[in-house]
DNA sequence: TTTTGAGTTGTTCGA
DNA sequence: GTCGAACAACTCAAA
């Protein structure tokens, strides 16, 4: 370390102090200044939901700090190289984001950094950086499943320890930055997890203990509500994947192995969109001849939980609700916008990015490709989500049904999925089934097969 | 180079 | 009600 020598760490997402190589090597640098820039563009197109989210996370990871994180509003272009020449630092670290908007912006930072500052980038997101999973002859997976085998044998780094004393420095945070955080918080939806490093270890505990061994049956039933919960932390590097498969490591049950196979699935994805930046929002194998529907009083139906079909408008409302929405149950209306509706995948993953606390670009855009039978491993064309079966078989209680679609609460059990057939004369305010799904079915079959004749 | 086995998560139909 | 077969063809990965 040399005496007097300053270093900017520009936060983005990685917002913990533990386990965070970046921060750890601005603080052997010498003091640092710990910045987080708000980029509007960014900003702008995150829903309520996750811009109370990302507030939670800045504000705990403020106060961790003592109240010294400087925040700041602008492009990062302009933004960060100000605070880099305000507090007069010879470097500047970050952790790397191999995003397409993240790579232009940071070879954009760093351009514009003056000539005497050196840019430092350290570790990523990912418990294998993307990028270096290769097969035999050197290329990128193209499927899952090898891909786990190979990620696993490559292994991941243990979790580093703390920086033991970083030496902050402070500067005033742009008020308007302020003023964004109070009001992002101000429209905090129900449900919010705890925000911080301490908390979600503690969730991660608490689902080690309780949940995990039996991971593979029960992270199926949205009603249970007993997945992980970390998804949110792992967007903004709340915890490092490389902690949880630390913290999970000693258990050999298949519930934990089953874990460590979801963590591989967010590895994967991000190795996809490194390997090919324009799948973000384009088909990584497009199905020759398929075309699409627009109809656009069914979308909104969708997007707000009014289609009749009990298991789709119970996620799309929690969606709203929390910014938050179970797996299998994005699987299922996800599958209904595309394969009952018809609607080209990115007008659902728009609407998913616009409202997940934990929503991001390589996981949930991949995930709707693999539902469209766009994506990797392509799903066959006839596998179809039956909404009605999927609802009866993954929340057979009816549980998850009757807690976010009040108008189903006088439907006992399972009768919940299937309110067609429980005529009482009384008037709930159920909607009717926007579509027939045996029909819709056909229809899909029909325009997928299409382009193969 | 060729061959072979396999591929997250499903549905329906008929025995 | 349970269970197995059929629903296509293709690409990938590794032997």
């Amino acid at each position: 370390m040399s005496a007097g020598s300053t270093a900017v760490h520009w936060f983005r997402r990685d917002l913990r102090l533990r386990d965070n190589p970046a921060l750890a090597a601005a603080a052997a640098h010498g003091d640092v200044l710990g910045l987080f820039v708000i980029d509007p563009g960014v900003w702008d197109k995150a829903g309520a939901a996750r811009r109370a989210w990302l507030a939670a996370c800045l504000r705990s990871l403020d106060e961790s700090m003592g109240g010294r994180l400087c925040l700041r509003l602008g492009k990062p272009v302009t933004a960060v190289p100000e605070v880099v020449a305000e507090v007069g630092a010879d470097t500047l670290h970050v952790t790397n984001d191999s995003t397409p908007y993240a790579l232009k912006r940071d070879r954009a930072v760093v351009a514009a950094l003056p000539g005497s500052v050196t840019g430092a980038a350290t570790g990523t997101p990912y418990a294998v950086p993307p990028g270096t999973v290769r097969n035999g002859s050197g290329r990128p997976y193209q499927v899952f499943t090898p891909f786990e085998r190979a990620w696993r044998a490559h292994g991941w780094d243990a979790p580093t320890p703390a920086p033991s004393a970083v030496r902050w420095v402070e500067r005033d945070s742009d008020p308007r930055a302020v003023a964004l955080l109070d009001e992002a918080l101000a429209g905090a939806p129900a449900g919010l997890p705890v925000p911080g490093e301490d908390a979600a270890i503690q969730r991660f505990r608490a689902f080690l203990t309780g949940d995990v061994d039996d991971y593979d049956e029960a992270r199926n039933d949205p009603g249970a509500d007993r997945t992980s919960r970390m998804s949110p932390y792992l967007k903004y590097g709340v915890v490092h994947p490389r902690q949880l498969l630390a913290e999970s490591g000693g258990r050999r049950t298949d519930g934990a192995t089953t874990y460590e196979k979801e963590i591989a699935w967010r590895e994967f994805y991000a190795d996809v969109l490194f390997h090919n930046p324009a799948s973000a929002w384009q088909d990584l194998r497009p199905v020759p001849g398929l075309t699409y529907d627009q109809p656009e009083d069914a979308i909104e139906a969708w997007r707000t939980g009014t289609t009749g079909f009990p298991i789709v408008d119970a996620g799309m409302r929690q969606l709203l609700a929390e910014g938050w929405m179970h797996n299998r149950v994005r699987m299922i209306t996800a599958s209904f916008l595309t394969k009952d509706l018809h609607v080209w995948w990115p007008v659902g993953a728009r609407h998913f990015l616009d409202h997940l606390v934990d929503g991001d670009l390589a996981s949930n855009n991949h995930g709707w490709q693999w539902v469209a039978g766009t994506g990797t491993d392509a799903a066959p064309y006839f596998r179809v989500f039956n909404p009605i079966t999927q609802g009866l078989k993954f929340d057979p209680s009816g549980d998850y049904v009757r807690r976010w679609v009040p108008e189903l609460a006088h439907l006992p059990g399972k009768a919940a999925h299937e309110p067609w057939d429980q005529e009482d004369g009384h008037d709930h305010g159920y909607p009717k089934r926007i579509v027939d799904h045996a029909e819709e079915r056909r229809r899909a079959l029909e325009l997928y097969q299409r382009g193969r004749e």
